[in-house]
Parts: structure tokens; C-alpha cells; sequence
DNA sequence: TCATCATATTCCGAATCAGGAATATGTCAA
DNA sequence: TTGACATATTCCTGATTCGGAATATGATGA
């Protein structure tokens, strides 16, 4: 079990393509479960369960209204990611400049 | 099941702790399968099938070399990862504005 | 050809997870 | 207080996954 747990990880809490589009659509705002629900066209307790996921891994925060919850999307809890794929970014560079390398030695031979 | 299977879902794949360190390991360039397993003092079948998953999604690459195989990272996989995540840029550079506004305005009230 | 090295695959059991249905909790309004 | 609305939780099941052990494949060199 070496994938951790979805509550405890944020890569394993994004793997699942339901929970990124509930983020996805939190991005245009906060907003209520119904909302969300109404929106992905899931059901009410899959969506609450997932929702449930994302605040154990701090990805979403939560406040009441009324009788109503409305989430927000706490996109600061994304840097892990975003660090653990900075490290790749130097990888990809450096291939796409010998991309570069490549094509403009064409050219020259194109000459 | 809406955690698509790793084995076609980049996001899947890396959200096991033991591929991305794979992954990591590869950064600093091709390595045979059993440089792997010294490096990550994992099980020579592990490390073999979490490669296999690997290079279902196409993160890896493999070339024969003798009895040996190496394999190398292909960073441009993660592009679908990168943009995911740079929806969320435009949404963190906001807040930080929003603090940076704040921490302004306390300022100009401590003058 | 045979033994050996390097890697891949298969089979198994335990754990985890997502989804569905039913139900519980909590809040408002009359 | 009662009923309706909004959301959360529980229970269950099937599917998937990981890890371990054993074994299979494939290439090399004697």
C-alpha cells in the first residue's frame, strides 16, 4: 500500500478525475454542494464523499451558510505538486533546446 | 472506479510514492532496472512493475543494452499534469495579490 | 549447450477504494 | 414542534491495487 491514502496525500486526492473536476469547477468560486452536484451532474453523497477527501488533504476549505456548505478551493495546497513537477522542468528544457540544436542544424545544412 | 487505471492515467500513475521516486531517480539520467533497485533498495519485481506502469503511460522510455534494460524519463509526459496544474496559477496569484493588498493597507496604517 | 546474470511475469492474499442505497444530522420556516 | 431542505455518514459490494514469493523469459559467455 504504497499509494497513501487519498486523505493523506495530494497526489493520491487528485488521481481520482471526479475529485479534479470538483476542484476544477471550484475554481470560478465558492460554492454550495447542490451547486456542485447540480454542475457534475453526481450524486449528492459521491460528491460529499469526495469533498470529504479534498479538506482532509486541505485542497478545499469549507463554511457554513444557512443550511448550506459552500467550499473554496485552497490552490496554495497544490505546491507539492507543483514542486515535485519543477524538478522535471529542467529535464524538459534541455531536451527542447536540443530540439532547437537539432532544427536549426537542419536549416544550416538547408543553406 | 473512477480512479482510471495508472496503467492510462499519468495522474494515476504518479500518485504512487514508489513510481514518482522511480521518476525522481531517472532525473539524473538513463539507468538499467538493477541501478534502480540498489538506488531504492526496492524488490527487483516491484521496481520492474511499477516501470511497467510507467511505460504504459509513456513517463518512461526503454531501450536494450545487452541483458540490460535502461530506462529514461519523458518528461513531456507530464505536460497533461503541468497544465492541469496551471489553472490553479492564475487562481493562487490572485490570493497572493489579495494578502499583498493587505499587508499594503496595514502598512499605510501604521504610518 | 549450459550455467548465469538481468529482467519480466504470474499467482496470491490483504488492503483500499469508488459507487450505490439507505439513513442520519443539522438548519430553516411555518 | 414539525416538516422540508441541504448535506454528511454508514453499510455494503465489486473492482483494483500493492507487495511478496516463486517462476518465466531472454541474453551472454564458457
Amino acid at each position: 500500500m504504497s499509494r497513501s491514502a487519498a486523505t493523506s496525500d495530494i497526489f493520491t486526492a487528485v488521481a481520482d478525475v471526479h475529485r479534479r473536476r470538483i476542484l476544477d469547477s471550484l475554481i470560478a468560486g465558492e460554492k454550495a454542494v447542490g451547486t456542485i452536484v447540480d454542475d457534475l451532474s453526481l450524486p449528492q453523497p459521491q460528491v460529499s464523499k469526495h469533498l470529504r477527501v479534498l479538506d482532509d488533504v486541505g485542497l478545499v476549505r469549507c463554511r457554513a451558510e444557512g443550511r448550506r456548505r459552500l467550499y473554496r478551493v485552497e490552490p496554495l495546497r497544490l505546491r507539492p505538486l507543483r514542486e515535485w513537477l519543477a524538478q522535471y522542468e529542467q529535464t524538459v528544457n534541455e531536451r527542447l533546446d536540443r530540439i532547437d540544436d537539432y532544427l536549426q542544424d537542419l536549416q544550416r545544412q538547408g543553406e
